[in-house]
RNA sequence: UCCCCGGUAGCUCAGCAGGUAGAGCGAGCGGCUGUUAACCGCUAGGUCCCAGGUUCGAGCCCUGGCCGGGGAGCCA
């Protein structure tokens, strides 16, 4: 008797194995020959064994005929080639042994289909659903495949930190994070705060992150970031996950090769490691999120300047709520418009200009521009977006300057470029964001476990 | 934060020109079947989000909240 899991005792080569199945129920089904038929899921994959438990099982009638969705097992059984038509396999029971039962009275998971809202409000049971085990998988295998393409290209996995002092200017709203009582302490005083300073939950690894480029070479971060914007839209958390590579010797063009590779990759590898969730989200989620991966993955991104972008906007006839021009940041419905309706693909846009983009991206020798890029996706917008970063030290503090920004909060930083200084290159890219993108799905509160935004932090 | 839409049974929703609450699914019970979103019958189940107001009478109209969803801004 081996334990085994669903996926494998659902494959043809486990026929004849004597093994114990662990897992959930999800539904079962009489039959008055005198058996029943269980379904048994436990998040191994997407499909359920059928276990057929005959009536002679001793405790057939007082616990196998109460078996109800979500009431948890162990079946012990023979793998059988199954003669109906849905599945391969199936386990033909010598003992069901109940863990636990769920009360079908007040078990709020049916087994048909329920909203997506409904199931935020139970996001604790959640997993057990279909959708959201297929959610699960499919991130598994992204950030499986972010390590696993990094690490084969050189990068070293760093840790920078939650609690930070610094501000990645730009990045947007940030939470405190204080040990002072504010009912006791009418100001809060900084110097007697636990770290002395004013803290944060970081906005993003960047600047810890070049500070190791700048002597390893190539690193990534990998880790959670906090926004405290009031922002509440399908896109949008205010704890999200963020891969963040940074490079040293690397310009635009490597960083833009980089992003590119990167997220072919990780496209291409979900498709290979997730087939049956993939085809589970094409079907009920998207009807077109396989083949645009696919397509993706055989195409190469569009790459075009900022100021080619506004030229292709102006020219293109359309009426856009927001007007188009020079110096503007683009609008969801502009960078729609360049990925959904003209080039129907992803497109790198590079080179903003200098006052919509934070100091720390290189200037341009036209000092208009700035070597940023933003890669755009259809229907999520924005993915990743990165930077060739301002080595000279000079052009740096002026930059610092113009923005009025305090360079003393920003001291070990400016180190970098006093000593040693060298070019390079990083992105981020929203972890959730890409996978709304891989699995179509429309809200981004539904790929992570447990969503936080504005006020809601149940769970 | 702004603009729309919504809140009725466990879930998804319907509800008439304001007249006192319904369906499907789910659940319970029974029937039938190597079944598979099973099928057939019966039964139970509701502070119609909350608080005011108008009215003989409010789920429906008005005011103010609360909660949810979509879009926008900001961004990843």
């Amino acid at each position: 008797m081996e334990k085994i899991s669903v996926a494998e005792a659902r494959r043809e080569d486990a026929i004849g194995r004597e093994v114990l199945l662990q897992g959930w129920v999800r539904t079962r089904r009489d039959s008055k020959g005198g058996f029943s038929f269980l379904e048994i899921n436990d998040g191994s994959c997407l499909g359920n064994i059928q276990v057929v438990a005959d009536g002679t099982l001793p405790n057939y009638e007082s616990e196998v005929k109460r078996l109800t969705t979500g009431c948890s097992v162990a079946v012990e059984g023979v793998v059988r080639a199954s003669p109906g038509r849905e599945q391969p396999t199936e386990v033909y029971a010598t003992r069901v042994t109940v863990y636990g039962w769920a009360d079908p009275e007040t078990y709020p998971l049916q087994k048909k289909r329920h909203s997506y809202e409904f199931l935020r409000t139970i996001a604790h049971l959640r997993p057990r659903t279909n959708s959201f085990g297929a959610v699960t998988r499919v991130r598994n295998a992204v950030c499986f495949s972010i390590h696993r393409f990094f690490q084969e290209e050189g990068f070293l996995y760093i840790h920078t930190p939650i609690i930070t002092a610094s501000d990645c200017e730009g990045a947007g709203a940030m939470f405190r994070v204080t040990t002072l009582d504010p009912a006791t302490q009418q100001r809060l005083d900084d110097a007697a705060d636990f770290f002395g300073r004013r803290t944060y939950l970081t906005v993003s690894g960047q600047l810890e992150a070049e500070a190791y480029a700048c002597a390893v070479g190539k690193v990534y971060t990998f880790g959670p970031t906090f926004r405290a914007e009031n922002s509440n839209t399908t896109r949008h958390l205010a704890e999200f996950w963020m891969v963040e590579p940074e490079a040293a010797f690397f310009d635009l063009e490597d960083n833009m090769n980089l992003a590119e590779r990167f997220l072919k990759r990780i496209f291409r590898d979900v498709l290979e490691q997730c087939p049956e969730d993939m085809e589970f989200f094409n079907r009920w989620v998207d009807n077109t999120v396989i083949e645009t991966l696919r397509q993706i993955i055989e195409s190469e991104f569009v790459r075009l300047t900022y100021t080619e972008a506004i030229e292709i906007l102006k020219k293109s006839g359309e009426t856009f709520e927001f007007p188009v021009e020079w110096g503007r940041d683009l609008q969801a419905e502009h960078e729609r418009f360049l990925t959904e309706k003209h080039f129907r693909r992803p497109v790198i846009l590079t080179d903003y200009p200098r006052q919509i983009k934070p100091f720390y991206m290189r200037l341009n020798d036209d000092e208009k521009t700035v070597r940023a890029m933003d890669v755009l996706v259809p229907r999520v917008g924005e993915i990743i977006g990165g930077s060739q970063r301002e080595e000279r030290l000079d052009v740096l503090e002026r930059r610092m300057e113009e923005m009025g920004l305090n360079k003393q909060n920003y001291w070990w930083y400016i180190d970098l470029r006093r000593f040693g200084t060298v070019p390079h290159s990083g992105f981020g890219l929203g972890l959730e964001r890409a996978l709304q993108f891989i699995t179509g799905m429309g809200n981004i509160r539904d790929v992570i476990p447990f969503p936080r935004t504005p006020g809601s932090a149940e769970f």
